[in-house]
DNA sequence: CTGAAAGCGCTTACAG
DNA sequence: CTGAAAGCGCTTACAG
């Protein structure tokens, strides 16, 4: 309970009659003290609310125990878990959180948000913004010019020039489209995300390589741009089935778009799972309401930005053990996704054995090398 | 750009050949700086790219530039809409965020959150709570012991006890009935939110109001608590249909619960809104795609972050101007919701003149005054 | 085990 | 218009 005008050290130690020394000892749990001092000291701490500003605190230490986050899009559905998950261990690990909330995720002023977290001195960054384009390649080159470590949330699979905590897009979209062509599917359409986003085209490359794996053509024609909006979904339906009428399974790249297909095939008299079986990803929480219950991949979010925390405050205290910033390791984090069964899409006859092993591997932890671009 | 080592204001002053002081001077845009002098300085600072250390500021100018933010539930639509707000406005008064999430928001370790904002010296704090039970008396009493400005975001009409933005619930309950009952229902039920939320308790007395309004009579078994889930909103269906076969009409004070409503009616062969007219609350943006359509009644919540930021910043001003925290005046800001009309409703025959109204009146902001508790 | 001194990186008066 | 001094509230060596 901290009231009125603020307490200094000093006051403190006159009323405890020492030093302000030994108050900081006593504050920061040093084993120097007598008993029966730090006893003195405690009461007059506890008896007063006395909490120590940590702004001078960490001009001296040279560490704010604040962790910089770059965040963007908090009305996404991803965004705002990690963004949790994040804030949770964070305070777990006495961090607080400064949040930077990007407009753009496109935008090219991210060494001016870089800096300005620098100047507030906090002790790490962690980049959650999704990898767009090359709005990651200022990072990647200036990461060992800054003066504080950096980890990014998010990214593409096997580009791990920077340290990071990512899920496997690919495998997202292999399981989805594994399971639908397990249910008997002839032709399997993707909707995906916008083409920029790669988390949405690595989604692709998963569909891609599961048709492959089980000698099916690869029909350019069913890859249907979204935006992640459930109009998006609806009308990528009705265009899908412009160009393919015997379409009968689709993967749409998250929930909401699925949510447009599951409209759109009932407007045009397509039953789900029977005609047209459906998997979207996130697993929201409506989409076990949808009607047919949906069927999705749910994505490790939260353990995600966990780890992210975890690594970053790794990485800060190698810092300060070297005492001075440590040359990032680029090594990359890759989560495994898991596949939610529900009625959407056609049962799977036989036994599905990859899609079991995938869900058994699910949050698994694999550290790719780095490898030079 | 801030790259490797750290540059201090001496050896900016160093390289300008000039003292630390006329450095800070040209930071601060002090007037007594003679021109070449100041150009010269920006050159250098420009050049390294140095940016004062914050912390060190803070700590002489006795502000931090940091507001602290208190919020719950970033999963849901409301908090993360308000949270964006309050960052991007925030950002462009040149105040940073740090964001605290709790877990629980009936807890009770307020105090213990609000000490560690004020020893990190956070210039004002932004209680972005739902207002829970008696998780507001505690704030209520200690603000003005407190060495920093509060303001809350959300929370009960008519209680203003501590300065704060809210949005009208009362009159969101109001609008949403008078729109169902314009449209020609006998019997409008209520799927509330928990008991505990006082929004949720104020859409109900809203409710009430309109229905004693239109001189009807109140039928408390019409009334059915909700979660705010989908489920609780199409298991609250069944239950009311139970109750009151007749049943044509229902507010449910979320949009995510008027979804389990379409579902369960369709469940039950009840037309949407032929059979039963359905208002939501939030209009996320799955709520024109769902089927039908769904009328419910839009918030300001963008607004009332933005709000809140602005009041905290003169708050801060004055408690500086007055050189020691200022009493807490406790008004309350109202903001005012409307109503979207969409296809889950039957249609209003004559011109609904409250609801245009009401409509014509959204984001309008009211000030309430302070009344003793 | 304890304290006096110096310093973290700035800014605020105070001189000139 | 400019600089030397003092101080913001802590902690880090350094003595004793």
């Amino acid at each position: 309970m901290s009231r009125g005008k603020r307490l200094t050290i000093r006051e403190v130690a006159a009323a405890a009659g020492v030093s302000a020394q030994t108050v900081s000892r006593v504050l920061n749990n040093r084993p120097d003290v007598a008993p029966e001092t730090a006893q003195r000291v405690q009461q007059i701490i506890s008896e007063t609310g006395y909490a120590p500003n940590m702004l001078a605190r960490g001009l001296t230490q040279g560490r704010s125990h604040v962790l910089g986050v770059v965040a963007y899009g908090l009305d996404y559905f991803g965004p705002s878990r990690v963004l949790t998950a994040i804030e949770r261990q964070a305070a777990e690990f006495g961090y607080a959180i400064m949040l930077n909330l990007i407009l753009d995720p496109a935008m090219g002023d991210v060494d001016g948000l870089i800096d300005s977290l620098c100047a507030r001195q906090v002790d790490g960054i962690i980049w959650a913004i999704p990898e767009m384009g090359a709005n990651r390649a200022w990072l990647a080159n200036w990461i060992n010019e800054l003066p504080v470590p950096v980890i990014l949330v998010g990214g593409m699979e096997g580009r791990p020039d920077v340290p990071s905590i990512a899920i496997d897009n690919v495998q997202i979209g292999r399981l989805a489209t594994d399971h639908l062509i397990s249910g008997g599917a002839k032709h399997v359409g993707i909707i995906t995300g916008p083409a920029t986003w790669w988390e949405a085209e690595q989604r692709l490359v998963g569909w891609r390589a599961s048709l492959q794996a089980h000698g099916r053509e690869v029909e350019e024609s069913l890859v249907i741009e979204g935006d992640w909006s459930v109009s998006s979904g609806e009308e990528s339906l009705y265009r899908m089935v412009d160009r393919c009428p015997e379409i009968d399974a689709l993967f749409a790249c998250n929930d909401q778009m699925a949510l447009g297909v599951l409209h759109a095939a009932h407007a045009i008299g397509k039953r789900v799972p029977e005609d047209l079986s459906v998997v979207g990803v996130d697993n929201i929480a409506e989409a076990s309401h949808f009607w047919p219950p949906l069927t999705t991949v749910d994505q490790p979010l939260g353990n995600s930005g966990e780890l992210a925390v975890k690594e970053i405050v790794q990485l800060i205290k190698k810092s300060r053990q070297a005492r001075r910033p440590v040359d990032a390791v680029p090594e990359m984090t890759l989560l495994k996704a898991r596949l939610i069964v529900r009625e959407s899409s056609r049962p799977v006859p036989a036994p599905d054995s990859r899609a079991a092993e995938s869900n058994e591997a699910s949050f698994q932890r694999t550290v790719l090398e780095a490898r030079p671009i």
